[in-house]
RNA sequence: GGGCCGGUAGCUCAACGGUAGAGCAGGGGCCUUUUAAGCCCUUGGUUGUGGGUUCGAGUCCCACCCGGCUCACCA
């Protein structure tokens, strides 16, 4: 059974699905995943009849921490500031940094993708005072904290440390600060210049009621509370945090004999990692949610993350063949739900894994499956061919006019195959006419060949064929007279212009170029 | 050091415990005005190593070797 599947029929009563993010830096595609497999998830459990609540958080009360987004003279100001009161890069509408990196970019590739979860910013949890009873318990229950870091983690905390975060009053940073001395209502804090190496504290001492949003409960804590205030009965994470004796440890001990409500079910998923490496926020290419999603249709997308067990790494390389093999797969499973044959093996739950990827939950399934899709690679080498009429190729293709859906799954490979072969696409997949030199495939050719390309350099010269059929005609007729085939005169051709031993067709690509060109191209072929 | 994932054809990968497969590459074949941008055929394997469970193991268990990521400060 698929594993989204078998966690839905091992639960009982409604479900709260949760997921969140931390907004401090640039959101990458790795980060797709969680928010994928809990789409998957909440569907799953809804298929299976049980009620379930799709939530994401958005965890802007932590610190700035990243100053690659930052003005130099903003870091100084705002590194260690909660994110919630970081403003804006310039330029952005949005009312603060979080807002404008999750918000207005990450939040965007959600709904192509079909997921609606509810959204929620823990700030304003804060603010509300939602979260103020666990603040409370947290700070009453210090001392159950300090054991739960030591034991699970072998994190020793002093016997003054507190769980909790407070915003100085006077510089309005959360990075900065150590509370100590809760007396019930109050904790004495410090904003400490040396705190941490990337933000500078200013130095002011106080007491303050963290209450209200005044202040926040360390990562841990706040995870916790969050499942215990939202009711959260299903949250996977990253493999990074569900390491042993790591955050989720910390966390489940914490909610448990803290506050005391049982942790949700957990789904560790693993990485994807780029050309084999992991994901570097810093050399940016490739990497950001928003640019992948230019290339992968919303349906290859998800299948990207529901294809593989959740806890296999992904390797997405997106200069390699990960994006035309995704969109092949993608078909074959789709033609496997259909019921039709296919090579090689499937997974064993191939028509569940179609009809997660599959945009929106109430759709046909049987019909999606059925439907023509082109390939990708044929498609995106008949974009780079002048004067295609791709729409009628497809047609013909199929053999019959294409739904309405169809006509929609064209237009989004379309656009799909035209970013990859601008961004990502290799050499071979572009058909590019060799301007600059004769290409040394052309000293490949038999002499034959190389009298087949000065005959049509003379003929052309003479004839001054314009149109791809005049072109294709003349092409075939000295193929026909020299006796030389039109396989290899074919293969002559592409040859010369492309470098390759196959391309499109010829009358046609020659008809595009410059005619002094192809002449003088021609007979510089033909001496080489 | 702890955790997770991986090691299968030359390459990239697939395979509910039930005859080890696909794509690409390699080899062979198929065009007289063209979906050769295609199609057909084909070579290729001691599934990292050693044990164990089983009628049966790439798959489950144990140990080990190699590689990758991750955690161990913060979130």
């Amino acid at each position: 059974m698929y594993w989204a599947d078998e966690l839905a029929a091992s639960v009982s009563g409604p479900q709260v699905v949760n997921d969140s993010k931390s907004p401090s830096g640039t959101v990458h595609v790795g980060s797709l995943r969680g928010v994928v497999l809990h789409d998957a998830i909440h569907r799953a459990l809804l298929g299976a009849g049980v009620p379930s609540t799709f939530l994401y958080g958005v965890d802007d009360m932590d610190a700035m921490d990243s100053q690659a987004k930052l003005t130099p003279d903003a870091i100084d100001k705002y590194m260690g500031a909660p994110l919630s009161r970081v403003p804006a890069p310039e330029g952005s509408t949005a009312a603060n940094y979080a807002r404008h990196f999750v918000g207005e970019i990450f939040f965007r590739t959600f709904e192509p993708l079909g997921i609606k979860p509810e959204f929620y910013w823990v700030s304003e949890l804060y603010a509300a005072g939602k979260l103020d009873s666990y603040v409370k318990l947290a700070l009453d229950r210090a001392d159950r904290v300090r054991d739960i870091y030591m034991r699970v983690s072998h994190v020793d905390r002093p016997e003054i440390w507190l769980p909790i975060q407070v915003i100085c009053e006077q510089c309005g940073k959360i990075g900065t600060t150590y509370a100590t001395d809760w007396d019930g209502a109050t904790v004495a804090y410090q904003c400490k210049p040396d705190m941490v190496s990337w933000a500078r504290g200013c130095g002011h001492e106080g007491r303050v009621a963290p209450m209200g949003g005044q202040a926040k409960l360390p990562w841990n804590l706040e995870w916790a509370a969050k499942w215990g205030l939202l009711g959260v009965t299903v949250e996977g994470c990253g493999k990074d945090l569900a390491t042993a004796g790591g955050s989720r440890d910390r966390s489940d001990a914490i909610s448990r004999e803290v506050f005391e409500v049982e942790p949700p079910r957990n789904v560790t998923y693993e990485f994807l990692n780029i050309g084999g490496k992991k994901m570097s926020t810093s050399k940016g290419q490739g990497a950001a949610a928003h640019t992948i999603a230019e290339v992968l249709p919303p349906e290859q997308l998800r299948f990207l993350f529901l294809r593989p067990r959740p806890n296999q790494v992904i390797d997405f390389d997106p200069e390699g063949d990960t994006i035309p093999r995704l969109f092949d797969e993608f078909d074959r499973i789709a033609a496997a739900t259909a019921g039709r044959e296919v090579k090689g093996e499937l997974p064993a739950d191939h028509e569940r894994v179609f009809a997660y990827s599959l945009v929106g939950s109430g759709r046909d399934v049987a019909a999606a499956a059925a439907a023509f899709r082109p390939a990708f690679a044929h498609l995106a080498l008949l974009l780079q061919i002048p004067g295609v009429d791709i729409a009628d190729r497809m047609q013909a293709e199929k053999g019959a006019p294409l739904t309405e859906f169809e006509a929609a799954v064209l237009a989004e490979r379309i656009a799909a195959a035209r970013a990859w072969l601008e961004s990502y696409a290799p050499d071979r997949a572009r058909l590019a006419v060799r301007r600059d030199a004769v290409p040394e495939e052309v000293t490949a050719l038999d002499e034959a060949q190389h009298s087949y390309l000065a005959a049509l350099a003379e003929a052309a010269a003479d004839e001054k064929p314009v149109s791809g059929d005049a072109w294709q005609t003349l092409i075939f007729r000295l193929a026909t007279e020299t006796e030389l085939g039109a396989g290899r005169a074919f293969g002559a051709l592409y040859a010369a212009f492309l470098g390759r031993s196959n391309g499109p067709r010829a009358g046609w690509l020659l008809a595009s170029l410059e005619p002094d060109f192809v002449v003088e191209r021609l007979r510089a072929a033909a001496r080489a």
